[in-house]
RNA sequence: GGCGGCGUGGCCGAGUGGCUUAGGCAAGGGCCUGCAAAGCCCUGUACCCCAGUUCGAUUCUGGGCGCCGCCUCCA
């Protein structure tokens, strides 16, 4: 049984769905309109670790994330560069999706866009407007908040204290400062889309509701975000589905913001270091195991220093990786398989704590300290010469890992021969004794770029990142 | 002002009413090595403050201090 920390009850409860059932899981994607930035990437991080451990728990997900590909943002950027912004909109599209291939974030099964659900908002605001929830201003089309009865679940707040709280409304025409946009009355200068309430273009909170039930259903499982959508974003979109009498989702959980010498990465404070610069610097892989080695609710930071921990522990993985494909590639290996382990260690239940540290509210910090203590027994046991068990516990190590999306553990990348060539004449030196020469030979080695590993089973290259 | 959350050893970060030395990184000492690298072993420094509940609290309750998020677009 998985348990997560539910927002709307603000407790940990076990996750409702059949065995037989496809888990729906909605996630509020990108609004394109630049580069993604370190805390666009956990959001993503966390929902593909999500998603990859709910299949390997057996079960099935369909998975559907958007892109929000109509905004003011798009808008006022474009106008800004002169230039047009479905060119912005698809060129940041494209960066944000080789941005998640470099994190290794698997596309989810639906990205739907904004501007291809145009019709479905519509008549989505043409209901809401019959069953009274919905009153038109010049501006556009409003949602009446007040005729809802648990508005603020997310809140976690009434009406009147979310009312009190309230900033003075720019527009003072609505009925409440609550309420809020369904569709935005054209101006000039601005994209528009026909519709029965005049030319605009729908609000922000109709695109969630619209697609995510028109790919998922009117009852899904999940529907996650960053906590700073938590209020109004998702509020929002429940009271729409709430008027729409659909279910919508069963559970709503949040991710914790990266922060900046403790305040919140955003655009609008502009202390955002984007996925790009941090790749120049950094492995991405690195910054899945930083998220994985926190909890996905917390706050983090992401400094040089912490990324930098986070790929030295990542090189013990690749270590062991590495040591593991050796032995695979030994001739011995086939033996192996067939030997009996030595040691006692129950694979097994390391692979059921592991499995109940993940079932605990996504508890990653846990299940990855599981995995490294895990680590450290398997170069034990091997370096003991124990192995069988030593190959075992590693695979467990190493594929748990893969499970979590930290990927490209083997260098596929071929040594350069010029290196291989130095290797051979530093061999020779050292078996003739010759050390000065083979420490001179191993320097050259390192200007080309690879660090030196002598083994039992021959020298070994690694290069240096 | 309202609501929600947080304060753990040098740094990051789980967790628990009474041995978890959680884990990662860093530091010190060793083993291994021709020297290294990789790996392994050992070591130290904790639970914001003050009361209370309790045989016992880092963990529960109350108060204080500090920090963060949301109440406006924001992953």
């Amino acid at each position: 049984m998985i348990k997560l920390f539910d927002t709307a009850i603000s407790d940990t409860v076990p996750m409702v769905f059949s065995p037989d059932e496809t888990i729906g899981m909605y996630v509020c994607g990108a609004t394109v309109y630049g580069p993604p930035h370190v805390g666009h990437g956990r959001f993503a991080l966390v929902y593909d670790i999500l998603w990859r451990y709910l299949e390997y728990s057996g079960y099935k997900v369909i998975f559907a994330s958007n892109v929000t590909d109509i905004d003011d943002k798009i808008i006022d950027r474009a106008n800004r560069e002169g230039r047009s912004w479905r060119s912005l909109a698809a060129e940041s599209e494209e960066q944000w999706w080789r941005n998640m291939e470099l994190l290794n974030v698997r596309k989810p099964h639906h990205t739907p866009h904004a501007t291809d659900y145009i019709d479905q908002m519509i008549e989505s605001i043409v209901k809401l407007e019959e069953k009274g929830y919905a009153y038109r201003l010049d501006d556009g089309v409003y949602m009446e908040v007040g005729r809802l009865s648990s508005y603020g679940l997310l809140a976690h707040q009434n009406l009147d204290t979310l009312r009190s709280g309230a900033r003075v409304s720019v527009d003072q025409s609505k009925h409440s400062p609550l309420d809020f946009a369904l569709w935005k009355a054209a101006k000039p200068g601005e994209p528009t889309w026909g519709s029965p309430f005049g030319a605009g273009r729908p609000g922000w909170h109709t695109e969630c509701v619209v697609m995510a039930s028109s790919l998922l259903g009117d009852d899904f499982v999940l529907h996650g975000g960053g906590l700073d959508l938590c209020f109004p974003h998702h509020e929002n979109e429940r009271a729409q589905a709430q008027a729409l009498s659909i279910n919508f989702a069963r559970h709503w959980i949040h991710n914790g913001l990266v922060e900046v010498g403790g305040q919140k990465m955003s655009k609008s404070l502009g202390n955002y270091i984007t996925l790009e610069e941090m790749f120049h610097e950094h492995n991405p892989s690195a910054y899945r195991l930083l998220v994985l080695q926190s909890s996905y609710r917390s706050p983090i930071e992401v400094t040089a220093d912490l990324m930098n921990d986070a790929e030295k522990a990542l090189e013990r993985i690749n270590a062991l990786s590495r040591r593991l494909d050796d032995i695979q590639n030994s001739t011995s290996y086939d033996d192996l398989q067939l030997s009996e382990a030595m040691s006692g260690i129950d694979i097994d239940e390391k692979r059921h704590n592991f499995v109940n540290m993940m079932d605990d509210d996504f508890n990653t910090s846990s299940a990855t300290a599981l995995l490294f203590t895990s680590l450290r027994q398997a170069n034990t046991l091997l370096d003991h010469h124990d192995v069988v068990s030593g190959y075992r516990l590693g695979k467990f190590v190493v594929e748990a890992f893969i499970m979590l999306g930290i990927g490209n553990l083997a260098s596929t990348e071929a040594i350069d021969p010029k290196a291989l060539a130095i290797v051979e004449a530093r061999d020779a030196a050292r078996l003739s004794r010759d050390f000065a020469k083979a420490d001179e030979l191993k320097s050259q080695i390192e200007l080309l770029g690879y660090r030196v590993e002598d083994s039992t089973d021959g020298t070994k290259l690694r290069k240096i990142n």
